[in-house]
DNA sequence: ATATATTCGGATAAAAATATCCTATATTAA
DNA sequence: TTAATATAGGATATTTTTATCCGAATATAT
């Protein structure tokens, strides 16, 4: 579904989203820690996230990442899969063809048409917001 | 989604259907021309399937693959790709987590369920010999 | 029987994805 | 202003996926 690159960012960016709600900066070693990943190949995938806009971070002591509590709610799971996955996951042909579409279709086109349109609706209606809550509240977790 | 292998397996075999449909069976070389793979790792891909009984081939001249008719009706799209990626488009975590499930459900877990519910039934309902017919037809294709 | 055409299977190679290391740069605090 | 701590980014390494090569085995037709 998902590169396990990308999984590292949502996974990244929902953890950086909690603590972000309580006021907290993280630092890449904290972040590594909780979300179960290695922590280089970490810093190279939050240094996309910043370039593009999805969390903030700041350099020296105290620095770290963060996203402004008012971008929670307009930040969506579709932003950081485009960010790290491009746009395959949204417009890419399941068989692999380059040419597929409602004139041209794969034999599968028709299939996973409702599939992606419901899973392309999920991506681009599920915030930071709500996803981070789960974390707070304890009810979802991000690493094991 | 799939990975590429699987991408090259799912258009192999709905050849090798359409194919057979007409009596007819296929060689490598055909098959790979017709579903734009590279040859010799297509063979590779091919010895999996018959080795889990998707298709069936023989050797020597006028050999190739073939699909018996019968079997067309009873071969599912699930049985390819669990063949080729196993059973990770079905069970695995969209986050990547060892551990996620309704009791320790990862933060998309529940967004995720019902996609993958209907993924899951698509491939499990989806047969060989309707994705077949559409080639015949001409109403889809498998390469470009 | 022999030549030929085909799949089978092991070894290897190339490319892409994932991961690490190290130095530079910025920022803070003392 | 200096020491300490953090991200940034280039170079490199490892692993996985994708792809190729070649000889062996097998079956067919002549």
């Amino acid at each position: 579904m998902f590169s396990k690159t990308c999984e590292y960012a949502i996974r990244a960016v929902i953890f950086i989203a909690s603590e972000s709600y309580k006021d907290k900066r993280v630092g890449l070693k904290d972040i590594a820690v909780k979300i179960d990943s290695p922590e280089a190949f970490t810093a190279k995938i939050l240094q996309v996230l910043v370039k593009n806009d999805i969390i903030n971070s700041s350099k020296g002591p105290t620095g770290g990442f963060d996203i402004p509590k008012s971008a929670m709610t307009t930040i969506y799971l579709s932003q950081i899969v485009s960010a790290i996955d491009g746009d395959s996951v949204f417009n890419g042909c399941a068989l692999g063809l380059k040419e597929c579409s409602e004139i041209q279709p794969c034999p599968v086109h028709n299939s996973f048409k409702s599939i992606r349109e419901d899973l392309k609706l999920m991506l681009c209606s599920t915030s930071l917001a709500e996803l981070a809550s789960g974390i707070k509240s304890g009810s979802t977790h991000l690493r094991l």
